[in-house]
DNA sequence: GTCATCATGTAAGCCGTTACATGATTGC
DNA sequence: GCAATCATGTAACGGCTTACATGATGAC
């Protein structure tokens, strides 16, 4: 999970650690804050597989920005202004690299953990790195899902044996579960009207 | 959490380790079923605190071993006979103790791991062993934290930096926590009519 | 000059899972 | 008799958190 929020953060543009904690927040819409203790490992982690790379560490390589069209004046400049605007010394700003980005896409589109609302939620935020196909895909397998487990959970909802308040949370979980398919089958039409404009345009030769 | 459902259930009626786990599902709402291996040393580990005890390992099957006032034969019909009732041989079953009820209720009470949603709604199914009172702080704690994490889902669904995915992802979510706050609106309603009928009937002297 | 915030990292621990090992009972 | 289910347990590992340790920078 963590490894897909980062790649994914990465594949927009590069971040230093402390910033990928609100990212992921702000961004994928993950609604707790993960910890630096998770993050920096994490980090560590990828870096040693080569699939990011630290890029600079500290303010000091504006290089990376450098078009070589700028003076060393100029570039100094901007060095310093960069460290006034955007912050302090000691960033370890990191990239994601080509096989990262194979690696990103293939973990997006691994069906093995989609099990859970969390790990949906941000494959859907991430969406836009797959192909239209994946994209489905992913969708209506969890459409499945949430389809056998709102019969579960109206079942539950239908034993009288329950008292008043474990009945009124599984009354409640299965209209969240409900909610859940609806905004599916939304982003299913979605995709299935796009597909067709694109199926349409070829056909007729638009652009 | 484990511990908290666990003597949830035992609250109620005496439970072996492996029926526990259906349970959970079916009257707590807990979606994904957990796992024997932390159900069983979650029960050990109750046993030693003295939480729980175990009342019965097997029915009957300790008398074929031991006991030598029943002849063998009759042993052996009452061990047949206790196998097509209760079921199987070898449950262990577990019933809740004195200090186990006392810290049940602590436990369910502790405002310290509230904070996701799992944990609030295992409390809110096992709601009814809470007096009326704290009950109404366990809603309105929650719904605090609701309204903040709505404010900031539905910033971030304003942002027009997000593609579509992203902003649906959002978008989606705070629908969910909106859904949520009705639903504790209702719970919290519901707390003080029946509080305010309690406090009527003493004021006018029915029973 | 000191406090809040930004920034990185390590170590210990919690809470669960998967995988493994074992065996009884029921139904076909 | 054989597979499916019921039933209990252990061991290893995973992924995250909390707590700890350190230090720079900006604002007042």
């Amino acid at each position: 999970m963590l490894d897909l929020a980062i790649l994914g953060l990465l594949m927009d543009r590069d971040h230093h650690g402390y910033e990928i904690r609100t990212q992921v927040r702000d961004r994928l819409g993950v609604t707790s804050n993960l910890s630096f203790g998770s993050i920096y490992p994490a980090l560590a982690r990828l870096e040693r597989q080569g699939l990011v790379e630290a890029v600079s560490v500290t303010d000091a390589a504006p290089m990376m920005i450098s078009t070589g069209s700028l003076s060393g004046e100029r570039a100094s400049l901007r060095a310093l202004r960069a460290t006034q605007v955007l912050g302090r010394r000691g960033r370890k700003v990191y990239r994601i690299s080509d096989e990262g980005r194979r690696v990103f896409v293939e973990l997006l589109a691994d069906p093995a953990t989609v099990d859970d609302s969390r790990n949906f939620s941000l494959r859907v935020a991430l969406a836009k790195y797959l192909t239209p196909t994946l994209r489905v895909t992913l969708l209506e397998r969890r459409r499945t899902d949430l389809v056998e487990r709102l019969a579960e959970l109206l079942a539950g909802a239908r034993n009288e044996q329950l008292d008043t308040y474990a009945r009124s949370v599984m009354t409640h979980a299965a209209k969240g579960v409900e909610l859940d398919i609806e905004w599916i089958d939304t982003l299913l039409t979605t995709e299935r009207n796009n597909q067709q404009t694109f199926t349409e345009q070829v056909k007729t030769g638009k652009e």
